[in-house]
This record gives C-alpha cells, sequence and structure tokens, in this order.
RNA sequence: CGCGGGGUGGAGCAGCCCGGUAGCUCGUCAGGCUCAUAACCUGAAGGUCCCAGGUUCAAAUCCUGGCCCCGCAA
C-alpha cells in the first residue's frame, strides 16, 4: 500500500495511543497534529499543553492549535497540507461540514462506544454506572450530527467487575488504536463500506459533572457501587458526613455527628464492596478497623478508602483514628 | 499575585478564635489476663508543635516573612 498522509486531530489522553500508533506506523505518515489550545492548569492555573501536544512534540510532529476549528484561516492552512484523511480522536470541539468535506477518504472517528449506543462525551463512565456487561470501541466516518456517522469497524470488550473509567479508558484507548491500524487500510482501498449506524439502540452519554459523583443512599448497593466505579477516578463519589458544631460538640456525639470535624464535611469514597446488611439508607451500621458499613436502598456497602476535603486518601483504620464515627451515625445524602 | 484547606511523638486528628502543665484514637515496647487472639487490663517510651523573626513576664496559640503538602479548575 502506498502512504497515505494524515492528519490527527485530539486533545485527551485517550487520544495518545491512536496518535502513536499512527506515528510509529511508517504506512501513515502524520502531517500535521491539531489539538486544543493550552490550557490553565494545575495549582498556579499555568498554561499546560494537551496530553496530544506533549505527546506529538516528543514525536516531532508539527502541532496546530486553533482556538476554534471552523476559523478560516485554520481550515485554509489545512487544506495547504492536503491531507488524504483525518483521524480524529477526542479532539474535544465540533468540526464544520467544510473540514468534514476536506479528505478526499474524509474523517475517521474513534468513539469508545458500541455505537448508537452512548453517543457523547462520556460513553465510558456511563456504560459503567449504568452496569453493562460489555461495551468496546467504534470507528466511524464522521458527519455533520453528534457521533452519527456510518460505522466502518467495531470492537468490543467486557466490561470486569474490577474496572474503573481509569481501567476501561487505557483498554478502550487501546483498542481505538488498534482498530484504526487494522483498518485504515482496507478503508481507504475501499473495501470496507460504512454501515448507517442503526435507529434503534440509540442513547446519549452525556458530560459528567461533578454533582453526578454525589452519592444517594436510596440507591440499591450494586448501583452505587457501578456509579462509583464509573466516576472514579473523576469527579469522584462523594457524600457528607454530619459534623458537630465546633464549641458544643462533644456531649451530643450519640445524635450522629463525626467528633473533630466541623459542620458537615465533604468526604470522597474511593473504595467500597457490597455486603449482607440493612438499615435505614445512609445510616452508619458499623465502623471499626474492618472499614465503615454503611446502609444503602437496598443492602449495604463496606466503605474501605475514603478522603476527606483538603486530605489525602486512607483507609478506613488511619481515617477513624481522627475521625470516630459511632453505629447510628448517618450520612446525609 | 485565581479561590480554599493544611503542616502538633511512628499513623490519623483535637487544642489556636479567648496566650499560662502537650491532649485523643491507633501503633510501638514491657507486664498482666486468657486454651488463645488483630480482644481485654496496667504501665512505659517517643514531640525542635514546619522554619525565621516580632509582640509578651509567658507563644502550638497573636503579628510579619519564608518553605512544604493538599483540594478546586476537565
Amino acid at each position: 500500500m502506498k502512504e497515505l498522509k494524515i492528519v490527527f486531530m485530539g486533545t485527551a489522553e485517550l487520544s495518545c495511543a491512536s496518535l502513536e500508533a499512527l506515528a510509529r506506523d511508517q504506512q501513515f505518515p502524520v502531517a500535521a497534529v491539531v489539538t486544543q489550545p493550552d490550557r490553565p492548569k494545575g495549582r498556579e492555573l499555568k498554561l499546560q499543553p494537551s496530553p496530544v501536544k506533549a505527546l506529538a512534540q516528543k514525536l516531532s510532529l508539527p502541532v496546530l492549535q486553533p482556538a476554534k476549528a471552523r476559523d478560516e484561516k485554520f481550515i485554509a492552512e489545512l487544506r495547504g497540507l492536503a491531507p488524504e484523511l483525518i483521524v480524529v480522536v477526542a479532539y474535544g470541539q465540533i468540526l464544520p461540514q467544510s473540514i468534514l468535506d476536506l479528505p478526499r477518504h474524509g474523517c475517521l472517528n474513534v468513539h469508545t462506544s458500541l455505537l448508537p449506543k452512548y453517543r457523547g462525551a462520556a460513553p465510558i463512565q456511563w456504560a459503567i454506572a449504568n452496569g453493562d456487561a460489555e461495551t468496546g470501541a467504534t470507528l466511524m466516518k464522521m458527519d455533520a450530527g453528534l457521533d452519527t456517522g456510518p460505522i466502518v469497524a467495531q470492537r468490543r470488550t467486557p466490561i470486569q467487575p474490577a474496572d474503573d473509567s481509569a481501567t476501561l479508558h487505557d483498554r478502550l484507548a487501546r483498542l481505538g488504536a488498534e482498530l484504526l491500524r487494522a483498518t485504515i487500510p482496507d478503508y481507504v482501498a475501499g473495501k470496507i463500506q460504512p454501515r448507517p449506524q442503526p435507529v434503534d439502540g440509540v442513547s446519549h452519554a452525556p458530560k459528567i459533572k461533578k454533582e453526578d459523583g454525589r452519592i444517594d443512599w436510596n440507591l440499591p448497593a450494586q448501583t452505587i457501587v457501578n456509579r462509583l466505579r464509573a466516576f472514579t477516578p473523576w469527579p469522584g463519589a462523594y457524600t457528607f458526613s454530619l459534623g458537630v458544631p465546633p464549641s458544643d460538640g462533644k456531649a451530643q456525639l450519640p445524635e450522629g455527628g463525626t467528633p473533630n470535624v466541623a459542620h458537615s464535611t465533604l468526604l470522597k469514597i474511593w473504595k467500597v464492596e457490597p455486603v449482607e446488611k440493612s438499615g435505614a439508607p445512609g445510616t452508619i451500621l458499623s465502623a471499626d478497623k474492618n472499614g465503615i458499613v454503611a446502609a444503602c436502598g437496598q443492602g449495604a456497602l463496606r466503605i474501605l478508602e475514603l478522603q476527606r476535603e483538603g486530605g489525602r486518601r486512607m483507609n478506613t483504620a488511619e481515617f477513624l483514628a481522627g475521625h470516630p464515627l459511632t453505629p447510628g451515625a448517618k450520612f446525609k445524602r
């Protein structure tokens, strides 16, 4: 097969595996990498390059960072590169039709779900949150809609009970990269006819908000576990422990407060396991070295690792040393 | 100067607002109890209260400056 001139567009960590796969393969000379402008990040809000930009620089590839993809000057520059194919992975902006039509072979997009399921921003997270048994990566030819283009290829992977968004993200990133490498040659050779997405089974995976991480103790234990896995490592699942007023605290503990903690405090919950107990949702059934057991709408959860606001992540025994919780106390929802 | 929390024996935290004996839970060590134990009882060791100045008769505590850690921002 002759060389194919490609422009890669991507921003997130997810994109890196695909970029690396293309760049390492001599068949696919990457003419340029398009990524979002540097964003302020970190404690001092310093400008940081996107993961893709960092990788592109390491690979000595030219980088373009238009503020808006539909900017005429940028499109003209892109046209000047005369790409035969554009590959898009988690770029983070809607592409105008003029870009979609620009390369001879169109634009291919890697989406981390089994389309038409979970169109949108957070397909990995929602697949876990909803307790799906499997998910996958889809390669599609982009059209004007949001993740609505015809499917070129698809690959599945089971969701393991131990998976969280981080592990599944990494696996799907690799899967997407493999899909590109394996499929592009046949695709540009015209051996693959993209087939329209089925009309049945369409669903959407909206962007995760921080609020989504708030634990609703009325839900069944397994549902909470799924959501917690989905929102790990970001935004994390959290709840509030009822605090004790700072001054008159100590005496009224049995009422359900946490001593040494003023007012109610946000607690991030990192690791739990379901247990066969029950009680009023949100109630703490026991709290010792083995964990904090809290009742859910159905069943209960044993909390193994948690983190106080401003503090570091720690196991239950460490946490309880400084923040004794008594059975009967409650987590606010 | 983007906003906020924090630095107190080995771990996790009180104490600071309102200066005046270094406190709690756990761990460690010794002893006791027990068939036995991560259980229980008794006792002990272990701290420049981040650093440097300042105020004061007296500073973990109040003031100024510095260093370090963490959360927010997807």
